[in-house]
DNA sequence: ACAAAGATCCGT
DNA sequence: CGGATCTTTGTA
């Protein structure tokens, strides 16, 4: 049966327990799955960032525990949302371990590109801060079958981290 | 209390 | 290339 098949596709909790460097890659060709107001919409990821610890300048846990990166502390499974520039919600999946703060930002899919355009179109907003990534809260991950090749490259919009800004934990499918 | 900067996007 | 737009954080 379609329907059952389909439910054993959902990504379980503890498949985002490992390393983010070594789940940023696995996550292209992965569905980004969004339930909202009765519709359910599957995007294909393509491009991924991995945020990697508090010694990363460029991930946020490097001013350590604010009100706002306590939720990268969390175990791995979590949906870390925050606003940037005013105007753009970025979506992103906790990894690892609690009280080892990594994250992995969606920055785009197939049919969306760009991390901020990705979310309006999604209707993704800070009410998913916090959450776990699962159908009961409107959104999660499927398995799809797809495989895509990749190239990694330095991050985006990071060059004030200084070395890591060069590290080639940006992860995009060509 | 205040100022500065930001994991972006769009129009000129 | 600059403006939009507002939250988070550091500093006083």
């Amino acid at each position: 049966m379609a329907g059952q098949r389909r439910q054993n596709r959902v990504l379980a909790l503890d498949f985002f327990k490992a390393d983010a460097l070594q789940l940023a890659p696995m996550l292209l060709g992965k569905y980004l799955v969004r339930e909202h107001e009765g519709n359910i919409v599957r995007l294909v990821i393509n491009e991924v960032e991995a945020y990697l610890g508090e010694e990363d300048l460029a991930c946020h846990a490097s001013k350590g525990r604010t009100p706002r990166t306590e939720v990268m502390y969390l175990e791995g499974g979590h949906i870390y949302i925050y606003l940037i520039y005013g105007m753009y919600y970025m979506l992103n999946i906790v990894t690892g371990k609690k009280d080892h703060p990594q994250a992995i930002l969606i920055r785009g899919t197939q049919e969306i590109s760009g991390p901020g355009r990705l979310t309006k179109f999604l209707q993704i907003d800070k009410t998913l801060n916090a959450k776990l990534l699962t159908p009961d809260n409107g959104l999660w991950m499927e398995e799809s079958g797809i495989k895509l090749n990749y190239k990694t490259t330095p991050r985006i919009g990071v060059a004030y981290a200084k070395e890591w800004a060069l590290k080639p934990w940006r992860y995009v499918a060509d």
